[in-house]
DNA sequence: CACAAAATGATATGTTGTATCATTTAAGAC
DNA sequence: GTCTTAAATGATACAACATATCATTTTGTG
């Protein structure tokens, strides 16, 4: 497990090399998924920010510090739960995110499936005369946790 | 293509079958879906149903009805849009819904992927320790025309 | 018909997200 | 260093999506 701060660091040198700043702030909502590990609201962003820092920042700042993180890949918005989560690699630049979202906990993993089932189903959607915008793929799940307790 | 009665009478015979009812109301709701042949949201209907029948139903009506419809499997809620589907299978009960959705015109398209595809999914959620709730998955994709027309 | 259960309606409010304009902060020129 | 300007952040208002709660209406059954 990656120390936060050499994560932060990593990412604040990505940022520069696309000509953006990692601002203190973005660092500080950054800082907070990363230390999460779970996919938080936007709102429940603004609470931690406030409880982590004293200063709180407003929710149209964190929507537009969300937007910036997410275009610079730092954070993937998961639609399927209109929350967001810390890229799980930061460090290592992979860009075909697919996540796992556990209806009940809201534990989120971000897992890399087999560019050969991928494949598949980039034919699959062709056939039907779509497009992919993008590989991100967010499945409903139950985590093994959850469904051992729902037992 | 089928007539919208009929599917609606196929319906009425499933609700019937699992000791529901399809009362009018549900009825407008759902023909509206399936004559509308896009994903539409929960207040777009409350329009059309005024529109198309004179009297208004409630948004909270609308929502339950939904649930109702979506319970009976009549109905896909694809949660990337927020949006509401009737189900294309209404009328031959099969189960394994894939939507790719249109992020420019909402264009949504059910489509069956091939089950071993599905299968290797199933496999790599389950090696990260996951279990799908359902089957069911969204892609955010440009259709063939709206690509077109962005070119 | 009378009763109970199911369905629908009314009202209020919660959650997520955006539009607009004002203010503050930081980077580069001089 | 300080001036200028562009980027970032803040404040305010509001729109869209959704649910909680309680009241009323409709429907099936004895």
């Amino acid at each position: 497990m990656k120390d936060i701060d050499q994560i932060i660091n990593h990412a604040e040198e990505h940022c520069r090399r696309h000509g953006s700043r990692l601002t203190s702030k973005r660092k500080r909502v950054l800082a907070a998924l990363i230390s999460s590990h779970k996919a938080l609201s936007a709102y429940e962003l603004v609470d931690i920010c406030k409880a982590t820092y004293g200063e709180a920042i407003p929710p149209t700042s964190i929507y537009r510090i969300l937007d910036f993180l997410e275009h610079e890949k730092l954070v993937h918005k998961l639609k399927l739960a209109n929350k967001y989560v810390a890229c799980a690699h930061i460090s290592c630049d992979q860009q075909l995110p697919q996540f796992l979202i556990c209806g009940s906990c809201s534990e989120v993993k971000e897992i890399s499936i087999n560019p050969d089932t991928i494949e598949d189903l980039q034919t699959s959607v062709h056939e039907a005369g779509f497009r992919l915008n993008s590989p991100q793929i967010e499945m409903n799940c139950l985590c093994d946790n959850c469904s051992v307790s729902a037992t």
